[in-house]
DNA sequence: TTGACATGCAAGTGTGTGCTTGCCTAACGT
DNA sequence: ACGTTAGGCAAGCACACACTTGCATGTCAA
């Protein structure tokens, strides 16, 4: 059962915070691809069993989903989870307003 | 500083989203409430001293802040860094209807 | 088949975190 | 003043978690 609580739990970890970044701006990367971009573009230095093991825990989140290909597999986005998140606490009434953007 | 990636930790724990899921449905509550209506309502066991963490934790996220009147302390939601949340990854094609939890 | 490539799997380690325990301070009512 | 109420502070413990290390599996090209 993939509660939504995992999701929270997931998104708690920076790492795991770039990587859904990574792949907003490119879907469907490989693990290696992943580790080279987040190491290159977002400046971190994670050895590829540390990405693939959160790979694991956001693939539990239901946040990314795995498509093997060959002997490649390709990770996708799933941003279905975060929705519920928004949703989940209401802006309060008379609150600061947001800046347009 | 309060960095927004202490809004995403503080959400990783159930007790601390029971307590903004509390104060969403009644905001400016002291401590002994939350504790009491976390234990009734939210059927947690939780101590004192527990939610008074949480609630440290969650002012340090900005997620929760503190007002001092006498020998009570009300506690009042801030929903603002959430905000920043759902607009870090946009949602995709037609989202799947997720069951409530 | 052989070798290189892409990935998976699992045990061990160190730090972080949630919770308890115990005591202390401050504000009210009598 | 005294006791009660509401809350704060700090040390210690047990577990969870992120990461490493090492090896195993599977796929492709030659």
């Amino acid at each position: 059962m993939t509660g939504v609580a995992d999701a929270y739990k997931a998104l708690a970890d920076p790492t795991r915070r770039a990587i859904l970044d990574e792949l907003t701006e490119r879907d469907g990367q490989t693990l290696f691809e992943l580790v080279t971009r987040l190491v290159t573009v977002h400046g971190l230095s994670s050895s590829r069993q540390a990405i693939s093991q959160h790979l694991d825990v956001l693939e539990a989140a239901g946040l990314v989903h795995r498509r093997r290909e060959g002997r490649y597999t390709f990770h996708h986005l799933d941003t279905a989870p975060l929705a519920e998140i928004a949703r989940r606490w209401p802006s309060p009434p008379g609150g600061s307003p947001d800046p347009p953007e």
